[in-house]
DNA sequence: GCAATTTAGTTAGCATAGCTAACTATATTC
DNA sequence: GAATATAGTTAGCTATGCTAACTAAATTGC
């Protein structure tokens, strides 16, 4: 039962919900960097500790690297930021080339905050919504995680 | 932990998405970041371009600086790069204090393509959808500019 | 067992992009 | 005409991204 719309969907159309997509997630993240700065903590930063804190532990510089799409230059002066704050402990392993990287108490509580803070103005937003769309929101996301790992 | 406190917390639900969607913007920026890259113009100089080519034409730096959700000394220097690779032309007004921003001929030729090329992966990766997800996708964006406005 | 290579991270140097504070120049107001 | 308000710019800080070049440790090869 369809689809007279997505038969006609031949790129045009599916290049500007690209389009749209890539401008919303920059202004997304430009309002809530408004929020990160409170934090003291950069979003990169952030992100790099959410990875230690919420997916499942300790792990090297490279991994991180990987798993935030980023070069490990850049992943070195994230990590020596968050290290400076007391927020992450870098230890040894036994390849004495790898480090260990870890989130310390103080790194997982501001992890907490910092994320609650950042969204909150947003999920206030999301709780403006009726519930129907909410969901449909909430569909979405799942999609748009999955486009992103295709990309 | 992360259960924790989704579970705990009314709107619980709302905050996960939220921080879901945050995390995506991230990683979605990320990527297409590299596609930025080759056309050597930034992301924000892009995004600002646009607003000049695709949002009705020239406006004042305080104008851009609102449409683009950033400081005026931020939008001076975004605007200082496009003017240097002659992307955009800084004219008078009859006040004396406002520039008159324009688009050149070569801006909007370097923002089309360039556009197409930072979007082309994403669209891709959307193409890789089925035609239902697709759809559902396209009109969820709606949605997603709604709460961003009132972010 | 030691030289050569590979691997993990860091350091150095460059660019973009965000901010605030302070400055210049023009308009407006009193 | 002086005081004030407005538009942009400049200067200086931070954070993030990159590549190139370096150090240190592990592995490979002879």
């Amino acid at each position: 039962m369809t689809d007279v719309k997505s038969k006609r969907l031949a790129g045009g159309e599916t290049f500007e919900t690209a389009d749209r997509l890539h401008s919303a997630a920059i202004h997304l993240l430009r309002r809530l960097r408004v929020r990160d700065r409170e934090s003291g903590v950069g979003p990169s930063q952030l992100s790099a500790l959410s990875v230690l804190v919420l997916g499942g532990g300790p792990r090297s510089l490279g991994e991180l690297a990987e798993a935030e799409q980023v070069r490990p230059p850049t992943m070195s002066r994230i990590v020596a930021g968050l290290v400076r704050a007391g927020l992450v402990h870098r230890g040894k392993t036994e390849d004495g080339r790898r480090v260990r990287l870890a989130a310390t108490a103080k790194g997982t509580r501001i992890l907490q905050e910092g994320r609650l803070r950042r969204v909150e103005s947003l999920a206030q937003a999301l709780s403006a919504l009726s519930n129907e769309d909410r969901e449909k929101l909430r569909e979405l996301i799942e999609h748009l995680e999955k486009v992103i790992r295709n990309l």
